[in-house]
DNA sequence: CTTGTTTCCGCAAGCGTTTCCAAGGCGTGC
DNA sequence: GCACGCCTTGGAAACGCTTGCGGAAACAAG
């Protein structure tokens, strides 16, 4: 029943008793197209159930209409979340999203080498994952736009938050509810091993311990790899001090939650014998009652696509957007026991 | 820099010199092309750093080298790791993914009625949504492969678990423990209200109780838009009953440990007051310590995109691929208090 | 009524591949 | 030594659309 797949424009413009040329202007919108005959052409088109190729359209004319987006980790909810929203965007605009996963290394490696959409998209964009200069270089080669989002390379438009600020929020939350001894599980990317996912949110920590005046102890920093067992595990370390924390500022959400677990696991209470805060305002932090700092994801992606709309249409380009983070006390945290 | 946007094929088959089909032939692989000659041709690409035009390849050659995925949540962990080992697999293939979002009752129509893909794919793969008969005509007018993962469309070749057998994991484990009173937090997508998200589940509960001869007290039963928040409300209602049940069956994860919460809050103990158990091994659950039916999610992805690889090789399809789940006992379900 | 504009439309030349068809070269069996 | 057949290569016709160019028609101005 799929005849018309072998509908092409030609058909289109005989029922409408024009030429290819006309049936073509009045199909992609163009101007100089006397109202009357583009409307007989949209019924003809309709009536066909004519759908353009969109290789040969492609091919005559320039465009693509696809968009490439690369992912490091399409199953985390903050890169899926960006996603989303980026799709939407995108998605409303008429554009095709090509994803591409580059979930290690080599995956990365592979893909700034080979380039697989090279050719096949107008854009490319970079969700959540910082970018090495030569692999910015290689990315040029595709000669298309580019745009970044959660996480900003430089020389492009992004939009990202400023780590360093929601880091600070996080903190000075912790400091001023008299916390004097505040432990830091700091998170690297798993497939990017000893780079930190996001510097600024280590720097808060210092930035804000100095600050306010007290020492650096080396010990209430733990660095692991993201996620929320290595969070646990990072926990237990903590706690193993002679003098542990009284509360803990984890890099994200997920992390805050593994260490969350192991604090019940000790036996011990959220927040009377420990304070706990997170980054990012994740889906679950709502239902585990962490106090975290909230980050607007969906709408970093939506921003990100209308950037890239307003790239692609020629407009001048707005070097990059911070959006705000935003402190949203829970349960997880309060003043420590004297 | 971009110069080589500007590199085709005759050009490399000049510096070959060969002629362009030859260049064709050696560049796709094909048999018939002296060993020599194909090297030659190989080497003036990579010189030219020549990236072959898709449009004008797929144009003529008829197949796209596409596939669209269409999930209807890209942010939950679940359909992001579908579409990650499905991802995966196409991408090792050299088929590239285009990302179709059908969030909503209105996407979906849209969806469906302008199938946005006609024309752009060489298959459709849908990501854990049943689709209704009058959308799978009009799938079937792209007159393309199609191949449905994490949730079964009839007539198609697919890949999911059996839902029933999950459930009954679940609920003959609550049994095994000798609960008699057994709660059910059903779940239905949000998206499409009224729609259960997967039957199989709440029959598994209705036949399992049957079968070890309880009676089935519809207060047990609530049913609610699927999501963490949701359970929570969902086991306040269960508490409120004259006489709440010692265990509860959650249709998901997710929604158990909105259960978990209401549990916590109201001061109970998990599992010596109230057994939870859920359905998915999502990562939290082995951060929260919730029992569950684990299912291989990444592996369906990754089964439905071979499933697809073979489809489009021509041969003959495997009508579906039921993969096993496996309970898997943590801490949130034990023997009730007598 | 003529000339200048503007609007609308058709012709045809691409866009960059793939593939059918045909032809040349060369080895082999008789 | 010849006919036959296979391997390899090139020519050229699609593939389905966009768009520059120019002509025709319609309309306003002089």
């Amino acid at each position: 029943m799929a005849l018309h797949e072998k509908v092409n424009m030609a058909d289109v413009a005989r029922r409408a008793g024009v030429s290819m040329a006309t049936a073509s202007r009045a199909l992609s919108n163009h101007p100089h197209v006397a109202s009357q005959t583009r409307a007989r052409v949209l019924a003809a088109a309709e009536q066909l159930s004519y759908v353009i190729s969109p290789e040969a359209s492609r091919l005559a004319g320039g465009v693509t209409g696809r968009v490439a987006v690369v992912v490091p980790h399409i199953a985390r909810w903050f890169f899926a979340t960006l996603l989303e929203g980026l799709e939407w965007v995108l998605r409303d605009a008429g554009l095709d999203v090509l994803l591409y996963h580059v979930g290690d290394a080599e995956d990365r490696r592979d893909f700034f080498q080979r380039l697989p959409a090279r050719r096949k998209v107008d854009a490319v964009v970079v969700l959540g994952m910082p970018i090495r200069d030569e692999e910015r270089d290689r990315l040029e080669l595709m000669g298309v736009h580019i745009v970044a989002a959660g996480g900003q390379v430089e020389n492009y438009p992004y939009v990202a938050i400023d780590d360093l600020s929601a880091g600070r929020q996080a903190v000075d939350h912790l400091l001023f509810l008299r916390h004097r001894r505040i432990g830091m599980i700091a998170a690297v990317d798993p497939a990017e091993p000893g780079w930190p996912a996001a510097p600024g949110r280590t720097r808060a920590y210092e930035v804000a311990l100095r600050e306010a005046g007290l020492p650096t102890d080396p010990d209430l920093v733990v660095t692991i790899p993201w996620g929320g067992l290595a969070g646990a595990d990072a926990m237990s370390r903590l706690l193993s001090l002679r003098e542990p924390p009284t509360a803990v500022y984890a890099h994200s959400d997920e992390v805050a939650l593994g260490a969350v677990r192991t604090l019940r696991r000790a036996g011990l209470r959220i927040p009377e014998d420990m304070s706990v805060i997170g980054i990012d305002d994740h889906p679950m932090a709502e239902l585990a009652d962490l106090t975290t700092v909230a980050q607007p994801v969906h709408e970093q992606g939506r921003l990100a696509g209308r950037m890239l709309l307003s790239l692609l249409a020629g407009e001048p380009t707005t070097g990059g957007v911070t959006v705000p983070t935003q402190l949203v006390v829970r349960g997880s945290t309060g003043p420590p026991r004297i």
